[in-house]
DNA sequence: GTTTAACCCTGCACGC
DNA sequence: TGCGTGCAGGGTTAAA
């Protein structure tokens, strides 16, 4: 039986690939206009902003300095001290265009550059949202305050990680996808990460030896830095693309996620899938324990 | 403290 | 064949 096509998402790697590409596209420009589409759907995007009109006048005549990232948020710098912060959910995604090009279908906000040239956020489920705020209210956004730290981050040591591990006594696939207890990863990647670590989603965190907890920790950044390195994962047509509407590549390096019944690269032993939570969570039955 | 369920929405699969 | 219905899917949060 094929596994079933599934669209993509957004993950740590997929938002990382994004930011370096705005870094490139955007930084150093300034927006001239801002326009929030007319359907009804574009104001889930801007949930937090009452009318289209307050956003766009907020975003209008600002120069964007910089984009950083806190977990799978994007942080849009602008030069009167406020930031646009952006979040794809589960289907959201930016795209460069011009003028000249039709809007794409789902295509919600279109943030127009004097220099000419756009930024476009389409997002077809509407999971995903975007806000403008100021640097100093930051700090007051709960959203972005809880999340963890980054396994990207040099900050971030297997030491404090192993401590974290055995504070918590749960389940390592819900403790690898709760953004509390390290930031970034989704259904996809964790389960890379399990299988990378060679470990079972359903290992209480507070039972790993050292050895396991330095495997857990090394599979985790180099699955995130190897994603990064293909540009994030494209599991269909509809699926993730970056900036420049190109898809990643890494959905030919996962070794379980989408791939139940079919071989494991390693052992040959069919992947099998569990329901977790609604989620389903792929995994090798002889490769991990 | 952890686990579960529900919410948001679209698109697809299925059945009549 | 065409339409209507049901539900999967991820991140978050509130409830259990």
């Amino acid at each position: 039986m094929p596994a079933k096509v599934q669209e993509g998402w957004v993950e740590l790697p997929e938002v990382e690939v994004v930011r370096r590409d705005l870094e490139k596209e955007v930084v150093g420009r300034r927006i001239r206009d801002v326009d929030v589409r007319p359907q009804r759907n574009a104001m889930r995007i801007i949930r937090r902003h009452a009318r289209r009109k307050e956003f766009a006048d907020l975003l209008a005549g600002r120069k964007i300095m910089k984009v950083d990232r806190k977990g799978k948020y994007l942080l849009l710098f602008l030069d009167q001290g406020e930031v646009l912060v952006v979040h794809f959910g589960m289907s959201g995604q930016f795209l460069r265009g011009t003028k000249r090009q039709a809007l794409s279908p789902h295509t919600h906000v279109v943030i127009e550059f004097q220099q000419g040239g756009d930024l476009r956020y389409i997002d077809p489920r509407t999971f995903g949202e975007m806000f403008v705020t100021s640097v100093d209210d930051l700090g007051k956004v709960s959203e972005l305050d809880h999340i963890a730290i980054d396994p990207l981050e040099d900050t971030f040591t297997w030491q404090e990680f192993s401590g974290e591990l055995s504070k918590r006594g749960a389940k390592l696939k819900a403790l690898l996808m709760d953004q509390k207890f390290v930031s970034g990863l989704g259904n996809i990647y964790s389960d890379e990460v399990l299988f990378a670590a060679g470990l079972r989603y359903d290992r209480m965190s507070d039972t790993l030896s050292s050895q396991e907890v330095r495997r857990l920790y090394r599979a985790m950044r180099e699955v995130v830095q190897d994603a990064i390195r293909f540009r994030g994962t494209t599991l269909s047509d509809e699926a993730y693309v970056d900036v420049f509407g190109k898809p990643g590549e890494f959905q030919s390096e996962l070794k379980v996620y989408g791939r139940l019944g079919m071989a494991c690269r390693r052992c040959r032993t069919p992947i099998a899938s569990v329901k977790l939570n609604g989620r389903t969570s792929y995994y090798c039955p002889q490769c991990q324990s």
